[in-house]
RNA sequence: GGGCGCUUAGCUCAGCUGGGAGAGCACCUGCCUUACAAGCAGGGGGUCACAGGUUCGACCCCUGUAGCGCCCACCA
């Protein structure tokens, strides 16, 4: 058996290997199975351009702990993976890289460009899902589904013409978010606002045939080519006069009207507004008002246009200093002041989008935004961490229509058609042959593609058949945790929900879980400008698998940032090489010829029912903190138990009952050590999968997989309680020996006897029973129990525990002041611990108010506590002469 | 302008529905003990940001303050 020689864990050896297997076996399938209750999580499709980079390894750990675990309950765990076309980025990409080549979107045209992005596809889609295989997850790769698939543009067709028709779906002339990087609309959600320092111009109006002169301020001078009113607030004194009058626009020499708007505040600037319809949104509002003119001065490419008279040809904001510096020439840049304003960015490419008047294809939002805060709030759908359903409500309450059209070419085609003859529009599943109208076949289909978001909408029920009414979905859906980072509640959870709400009637997941993003070991975001970000292939390369997911997991909570670190692979890795030597011990000290169905129950010794207790309990607890999607805490629990009861206690325990062979109840803690590993390894599985596979695989009591095992449940008759105080008491005290003498420097190889005092017969029971123990654990030569201190020597180094008092004679290696200092301390600590309880039981209102079990609990300790306070007392009396 | 989160050991973070403060790393001491030096045993270290309040009892609940961070927002 090689796992025996290998002092060290390598993951390298293991992990291909087994996903390999895992694969073959079919393990990540997940079937419709009427005996089975469903467990479904869809993935977030990453992109296709990506790379897996923390972010994902994160998310994706999670849910696979979340697979693994009720794939192991017994339900028919379906992790249904894909990729998403990422219309905008991946379009972006290809572009990018045709540019080296000298060639242009527009140079080969649209069928060809899509051609190439096919390719792109074929060849970078599958890389991120290989690295998904890397991180081990079992997601169901036979269901692997990309947004641009037949059947999911099916869906998008589906959608799109259900809501068209329920007029929910419209196309208009609106102000909208321009990319002038991408080329595109792009919608509220994606625009990330910043503060940025600016300035505030104040420019000079002249009022028509008047000396008067009325001042705007704008951190935008550029736009006032396009201003066609100054506005002011009905009720401001300063400006009443020039109500309806006319100014003039400087630059351009047009004649404006002043007119009064509630929406101008009186104290902010000048309290005079410069008002572009075409270029804001908030004058694009007040230009509906009073109907006023909309002129565009720019292009596409943010570039002023014909509107902008000289400036024709110049970049915004080339466009800007030249208009501030004729201002200038002019006399009628009256002061710039600093000012501290948010512009809006693209969270694709960074540039400073423009809003402009544009025609494109809208979802109404509020029609579908109020069952989807219903679901929410009455508890539908649940977000965990709760606080995230705040975040939720305030977009969802507030959101306006979604601009859906994308002018790229890369993603689902709009499902509108134009006739040329007659201009009469078809929106259809398909291309209409005629015109239903004019009958001409001259047809063309809309430009524009759609908003990448509104594919992934539908992702929860797209990818499971949908608009076919499959088996899949009757059974998958809803599914049951949708997990993901925060950043992304408003592009796609918040749209999910209220897709699935109108498509499938019914919601598309009951739990969101949410959790952090992952930082740099400094704190700082991972990204590519800061070139920071880690990359989780070199750290799998580096540490395994299971060191990396370990690290993405412990000790986090649900909806906090982590921050990543070395430190924290390394323990992971450590904990791995821990588990590996545990599971060589137990390996090494068993023979396949032993039968564990000669194992006889009655025969578990004290420490065998204490870890069995101990697992038991164990189980029920990380059981239920995973259920409440406490997975950092229940990894730590599991660390803790492996590590310190299983390994540094118990392991230790029983090597006396496994060196010699012909002990009694050898077999019973072979049974054990195999029993224990073994369930181990089971809670474990969904953190570190790898190994816990190559470990399981090696074990007496084995199933074909860990994968396909049962997942531990609490049993009845492996709760020993009363053992487990029982082992706590020798531990105690084997810990307070071994306090002793390293505090005292003693040498190892410097055996002594130990003498127990105690009048407590059950006491001297367990500390008989633990003789053993003491000899092995404690340096001890031998034992002697004994119901009087009559006869102990000055010369012993003492402790008390509870019920006991522990003397440890080491004659030459006494220094009686170094113990008398000891022994005070001892005291002290007594004292305060005595003093605490004391205080709190001498208060009535404790004793009246306090549950009675807590009272109780409180009087035991002040027995306790005084008795080994007089022990101690009485010791330091007798060695102070 | 709203909203949210964080502040706990030197560092990074846990701490479940209030009932004697925890982990990893770092640090100090002693150990190559036949599973493991990526280890074993022992140890030091915290006024749980601050100020009030509720309570028999507060790291935990309430109010306020400060610092840091994040999200949303149409005051140009």
């Amino acid at each position: 058996m090689d796992i025996i020689i290998e002092k060290t864990y390598d993951p390298r050896k293991v992990e291909d290997r087994l996903y390999n297997i895992w694969m073959e076996k079919g393990y990540f399938h997940a079937e419709i199975n009427g005996d089975k209750e469903p467990f479904t999580i869809v993935m977030p499709p990453p992109n296709i351009t990506g790379c897996l980079h923390m972010g994902h390894a994160l998310d994706n750990t999670l849910q696979d702990i979340l697979a693994r675990m009720k794939r192991m309950q017994g339900y028919s765990a379906l992790w249904l993976p894909g990729t998403d076309h990422a219309s905008i980025a991946t379009e972006a990409r290809i572009v990018e890289a045709m540019k080296e080549d000298g060639i242009t979107k527009e140079m080969v045209g649209r069928e060809k460009f899509l051609d190439r992005a096919w390719q792109w596809k074929d060849k970078y889609g599958n890389k991120i899902v290989e690295q998904l295989k890397k991180l081990g997850s079992s997601c169901d790769w036979d269901r692997e589904r990309f947004t641009m698939d037949e059947g999911l543009s099916e869906a998008v067709r589906e959608v799109f013409l259900k809501l068209y028709e329920k007029g929910l779906i419209y196309r208009g002339e609106r102000i909208i978010n321009w990319c002038p990087g991408c080329n595109t609309s792009i919608s509220d959600a994606e625009v990330e606002h910043e503060e940025r320092e600016g300035s505030f111009w104040h420019i000079m109006y002249p009022v028509k045939d008047s000396g008067e002169h009325i001042v705007v301020a704008t951190t935008r001078p550029e736009t006032m080519l396009g201003d066609t009113a100054v506005a002011v607030h009905p009720g401001d004194e300063r400006y009443r006069h020039l109500i309806g009058e006319a100014v003039i626009l400087p630059l351009m020499n047009r004649e404006i009207p002043v007119i009064a708007d509630e929406y101008v505040e009186k104290d902010f600037g000048t309290g005079a507004v410069k008002i572009t319809p075409a270029h804001d949104p908030n004058d694009f509002e007040v230009g509906m008002r009073h109907n006023l003119e909309q002129i565009n001065v720019m292009d596409m490419n943010a570039v002023m246009n014909e509107n902008a008279g000289q400036y024709e040809g110049m970049d915004r904001y080339e466009a800007r200093k030249q208009i501030i510096g004729d201002l200038q020439d002019l006399d009628l840049l009256l002061k710039i002041e600093p000012h501290r304003h948010s512009v809006g960015a693209c969270y694709r490419c960074g540039k400073v989008i423009e809003p402009v008047i544009s025609k494109q294809w809208f979802v109404k939002m509020q029609p579908l935004a109020g069952p989807a805060v219903e679901a929410v709030r009455n508890g539908t759908i649940k977000f965990v961490p709760e606080r995230f359903s705040k975040i939720y409500f305030n977009w969802m309450e507030n959101v306006r229509d979604w601009c859906i059209s994308r002018q790229l070419w890369w993603g689902h085609r709009i499902p509108a058609y134009y006739c040329l003859d007659c201009d009469h529009m078809t929106v259809d599943r398909k291309m209409p042959v005629k015109c239903p109208v004019c009958s001409s076949s001259r047809i063309e289909q809309d430009e524009d593609t759609l908003d990448t978001w509104f594919s992934s909408a539908l992702w929860p029920f797209s990818t499971l058949g949908w608009p076919e009414d499959t088996g899949e979905l009757k059974y998958f859906y809803p599914t049951s945790v949708i997990v993901t980072a925060y950043d992304i509640i408003f592009f796609w959870v918040a749209r999910m929900i209220f897709s699935g709400l109108e498509h499938m009637g019914k919601e598309p997941f009951k739990h969101v879980l949410i959790h952090g993003i992952v930082r740099d070991a400094l704190g700082m975001k991972m990204s590519k400008s800061l070139d920071n970000g880690i990359d989780p292939l070199e750290i799998i390369e580096r540490y395994g698998t299971d060191a990396l997911r370990y690290a993405l997991t412990i000790g986090n909570s649900p909806g906090n940032d982590l921050r990543f670190s070395d430190e924290k692979v390394e323990a992971g890795r450590n904990f791995a090489n821990k588990i590996w030597n545990a599971s060589r011990f137990v390996l090494m000290n068993f023979d396949e010829s032993l039968d564990f169905s000669d194992v006889d129950e009655s025969e578990f010794s004290l420490e065998d029912r204490w870890i069995l207790s101990r697992i038991n309990t164990l189980s029920k607890e990380v059981t239920e903190n995973m259920e409440r999607f406490e997975t950092g805490v229940a990894l730590q629990k599991l660390y803790e138990f492996i590590w310190e009861e299983f390994c540094d206690w118990y392991i230790e325990l029983v090597k006396p009952r496994l060196y010699d062979r012909e002990s009694q109840g050898r077999l019973e803690a072979q049974y054990v050590l195999n029993y224990v590993l073994s369930n181990s390894m089971k809670l474990l599985h969904p953190y570190m999968p790898f190994i816990t596979e190559e470990i399981y695989l090696h074990l007496a009591d084995r199933d074909e997989s860990i994968m396909i095992s049962s997942w531990p449940e609490y049993k009845k008759n492996y709760s020993f309680p009363e053992a487990e105080k029982d082992m706590e008491v020798l531990m105690n005290a084997i810990r307070s020996i071994r306090n002793i003498r390293a505090e005292m420097n003693v040498p190892p190889s410097r055996k002594a006897k130990i003498l127990f005092v105690t009048e407590n017969s059950k006491m001297s029971g367990i500390l008989k029973y633990g003789e053993l123990f003491f000899r092995t654990l404690a340096g001890a030569s031998g034992i002697e129990i004994s119901k009087s201190k009559a006869g102990i020597d000055d010369d012993a180094v003492s402790a008390v525990i509870e019920s006991a008092e522990i003397f440890i004679p080491l004659a030459e290696l006494l220094d009686i002041e170094k113990e008398l200092e000891r022994l005070h301390k001892e005291k002290e600590n007594l004292l305060e611990e005595l003093n605490r309880v004391n205080k709190k039981l001498a208060n009535k209102g404790f004793i009246t108010k306090a549950p009675e079990k807590v009272v109780a609990a409180e009087k035991d300790k002040q027995v306790k506590y005084q008795e080994m306070f007089d022990k101690v007392t009485s010791r330091i009396k007798k060695l102070g002469k």
